[in-house]
DNA sequence: GAAAAACCTGCAACAAAGTTGCAATAATTC
DNA sequence: GAATTATTGCAACTTTGTTGCAGGTTTTTC
């Protein structure tokens, strides 16, 4: 599914400052990446504070998803590898640094501790020696 | 355990800033808390530097970790009820926005995906309705 | 397909969070 | 208590993210 699809799918506005961030989501490989990266990417095309307003639209219309890692900056990638409660569990490497997708590990939900609490999402994050530090 | 005996065990100087420091960590009843709380707490005794660089010489000795919720800001908790591969898990509530910790709540820990990650610590983030708000 | 409505975008200015260098000060060791 | 080692305050700076508003696009309506 191309980026115009995804756009109209969800209803919103199709415009090039959206379609150019998707794009980008899109070309990340599946990596999480932060709006400064997205900025740099598209050049001066679109200003820093436009790459903000299209990824909270596309977080609203949760076509992509928030990722904290262990960066100052908050992540974002495409949400259609996750299920409405669940976001695959993210590995980040303590030794060189770098971030990866866990798409295939399936971690069961918590359970609701009995206490009242109603769990909506989960969020796993993994932290160790990725394969070519280890 | 107060925060004296905490630091020399750590084999950390024992200075006034960390005193205080450790002191509003064990006062904040066991929620993770940020860095311009506690540098509000202080007042003007001590500078906001400090309270960073005095937040990392104590997660570095693995006094505090460091928890991620969603707010710009990380925030942070005495580790003493957390083992060294997982921290308890971290409850947010979607409506009024408060962060409570799961500390009864055990969660198995992740298996490593086979890949040739090898994964060292495990941190889990809920997020729904807390009892107040259900 | 033009006009109206609804929504986006750029710019400038701002705020919050965190970092760095360096000189002064404090804690520990011997 | 002098020497060593580590911490602190201050000022300046960077990065990340937010807001208001005027002007521009996209979509809807007719
Ligand atoms: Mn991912
Ligand atoms: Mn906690
Ligand atoms: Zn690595
Ligand atoms: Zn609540």
């Amino acid at each position: 599914m191309e980026a115009r699809a995804m756009l109209k799918a969800a209803g919103l506005y199709c415009t090039a400052a959206r379609l150019a961030v998707v794009d980008s989501l899109l070309q990340a490989s599946g990596r999480p990446i932060k709006p400064s990266t997205i900025s740099a990417q598209l050049g001066t095309r679109f200003d820093r504070v436009t790459v903000y307003r299209t990824l909270d639209s596309l977080v609203h219309a949760d076509l992509v998803h928030k990722v904290f890692i262990e960066e100052r900056a908050c992540h974002y990638e495409l949400a259609h590898r996750c299920s409405k409660t669940q976001c695959h569990p993210h590995f980040t490497c303590t030794c060189c640094g770098h971030t990866h997708c866990l798409t295939q590990l399936k971690i069961p939900m918590a359970q609701s501790p009995h206490l009242g609490f109603i769990v909506q999402r989960q969020q796993v994050r993994l932290e160790g020696l990725c394969p070519d530090c280890a």
